[in-house]
DNA sequence: GCCGTTTTCGGCCCGACTGTTTTCAGTCG
């Protein structure tokens, strides 16, 4: 076995078996075979554990969606690094078909075509052959095809990758206060990814109730944001926003709101889930409502006007977006055994937040202040230590000038309560920034790795327990260190740090930072169940970030997901 | 290729929009 083919982690496989999807495709073979192969990649992504411990066990088959054909071919990358089912594919497909099929509107069909005549096999012959006009000489491609290809391409190289949760729900805001004041639609409401807390997002999902789309793709297509628009049809209309970002707007009809933004709201892989167990109780279900098979085109709705007649009709409960991911939420709704939520309105402080004496912006009082306008109990200061450099962390000398401060509001803000903490940083070498004389000053010590993340597995996962251990350490913050669409995440070993944090009674945060959102949602439900103790915070350098705590909730409960591997 | 409160074989969600078309294929979500 090669040394390395021990490392292919389950992101690396899931990438795998989505190229073998594509190519199934791309040959001709019967796509639903390319489908399985797809959504057994996604249940990898959502696997809480290494595929190299399953294939070890011999309990591969227990993944969704992974039967014999597939965990064949998992066995073979985790054994060899690579898998015969793919390479036969890989030698049956001409190359470059794939990189074509990254091209928005260019999907297998197009992409042979294309490569048929043309012999391309890069985006950049691909755009050269645009600008030539040599596409528009191909059977069912012509000018207009061909500036759409152009177009793609161009947004292609332009695109950051998916947009962080706080960006599109700027871009988002914007764009309903905007519709509601020009166009004065009554109900209006976002959908999709965004309002299922996914953690990065994709396309922007707006809903609107109305009878006439007209009008309203009028004032949409001029809204100030709007660089150009994509597609116009008569119920719904796409267009692109500031750094390449697409919003699609769907106008229906009042009554099946309800049904529009249940289907707006996805994911993808739960309206497919739930069309089916419609289907089975031969009812269809589509964006218009939930209709008895052949009734649809009489406009008899069964549900339509909410979600949760929709959810009662199908007789289940109402099933929290968060949840909506086809991970086993439909059979807990069916029997009434969804996971109670935590709710915003539940939380009662904040515990990570930073001020100006480090690298936040704000002093302490204006951030107490809007803590407490926000009904909070507490909020706890957690400035830096000194070791990063960058962040001016807290001398001795300053921390009891803080104390003093946190003193003084505290007589002001009663009965709320500041509460003085820091975020220590860890050291490469284990050891905490401060001495443990320091760290006493503090009520809350939130320990964090910001260095040296390049360590190896085993001692990261030492360094991070040991702080845990610690005897005046209270929480572990950012457990994986990743950065959204720009770090990943540290190797650590995430089953040990839970295993220390119910063991020392250490909690571990669920940080609202938009571009962290960490602890992970997949990890939420295993820590929980095994009786760690998980904090949400905002990890606030403002006093408008305080808001992130949103962010931070409902990355919880998108972790409280049943099932799941 | 997977899967089973109608099935171990025969299904596998459903509709909108575009472009190139005289009725539909391709793509997307």
């Amino acid at each position: 076995m090669p040394l390395d083919a021990l490392a292919v982690g389950n992101d690396a496989i899931a990438k795998v078996l989505d190229e073998i999807g594509d190519l199934i495709e791309l040959k001709g073979e019967n796509v639903f075979r390319a489908v399985t192969y797809r959504a057994a990649a996604r249940s990898i992504r959502d696997l809480r554990e290494p595929l190299t411990k399953l294939v070890e066990e011999r309990r591969l088959k227990e993944i969704p969606k992974v039967g014999s054909s597939v965990s064949e071919a998992i066995e073979q990358i985790v054994a060899t690094g690579r898998s015969k089912r793919h390479e036969e594919l890989q030698a049956a497909v001409p190359p470059g078909l794939l990189t074509l099929l990254r091209v928005p509107g260019v999907g297998p069909a197009t992409a042979r075509t294309i490569y048929d005549h043309l012999k391309i096999t890069t985006i950049e012959e691909l755009e050269e052959a645009a600008k030539d006009h040599r596409l528009q000489q191909l059977p069912k491609i012509q000018a207009k095809t061909e500036e759409n290809i152009l177009r793609s391409i161009a947004a292609l190289k332009q695109r950051t990758g998916r947009s962080l949760i706080h960006e599109a729900r700027a871009a988002a805001t914007r764009m309903t206060e905007y519709l509601r004041a020009e166009s004065g639609v009554a109900q209006l409401a976002i959908a999709g990814s965004l309002r299922r807390y996914k953690e990065t997002i994709g396309d922007i999902d707006i809903v609107v109730a109305g009878d006439d789309a007209g009008p309203i793709f009028e004032i949409f297509a001029r809204a100030p944001s709007v660089e150009r628009v994509l597609a116009r049809g008569d119920t719904k209309c796409s267009v692109i926003v500031d750094r390449g970002l697409q919003i699609d707007l769907r106008v229906v009809p009042a009554r099946s709101f309800g049904a529009a933004l249940l289907y707006f709201t996805g994911s993808k892989e739960h309206n497919v889930r739930l069309r089916g167990l419609a289907l089975r109780r031969k009812l269809l279900l589509n964006e218009y409502g939930l209709y008895r098979v052949g009734a649809e085109a009489r406009g008899q709705e069964i549900a339509s006007l909410t979600e949760e007649t929709v959810y009662a009709a199908l007789e289940m409960d109402f099933i929290p977006p968060e949840l909506r991911e086809d991970r086993g939420e439909i059979d807990a709704a069916k029997a009434h055994a969804l996971p109670k939520l935590v709710e915003l309105a539940q939380v009662r402080g904040d515990l990570h937040t930073h001020t100006n004496w480090t690298d936040g912006r704000d002093p302490l009082a204006e951030m107490a202040r809007r803590a407490r306008a926000k009904g909070y109990a507490y909020l706890a200061v957690t400035d830096h230590s000194p070791g990063l450099g960058m962040t001016n962390g807290l001398s001795p000398e300053r921390i009891e000038a803080r104390l003093a401060e946190a003193a003084g509001l505290n007589a002001e803000l009663a009965p709320f309560r500041v509460i003085v903490g820091t975020e220590v940083d860890i050291r490469a070498n284990g050891a905490l920034d401060y001495p443990d004389q320091l760290l006493a000053r503090f009520d809350v010590v939130s320990a964090s790795v910001h260095s040296s993340f390049a360590q190896t597995r085993d001692q990261m996962t030492a360094r991070v327990v040991g702080a845990m251990r610690h005897p005046l350490v209270t929480a572990l913050s950012h457990p994986t260190g990743r950065l959204l669409e720009k770090r990943e995440p540290h190797a650590v070993d995430l089953d040990k740090v839970i295993d220390a944090a119910v063991e020392t009674g250490t909690w571990i945060e669920v940080n609202g930072g938009p571009e962290r959102l960490d602890l992970p949602d997949t990890w939420i439900r295993k820590a929980v169940d095994r009786g760690a103790t998980l904090v949400a915070n905002s990890d606030a350098h403002a006093i408008e970030e305080l808001e992130w705590m949103d962010l931070a909730v409902g990355t919880a409960r998108r972790g409280w997901a049943p099932g799941g591997a």
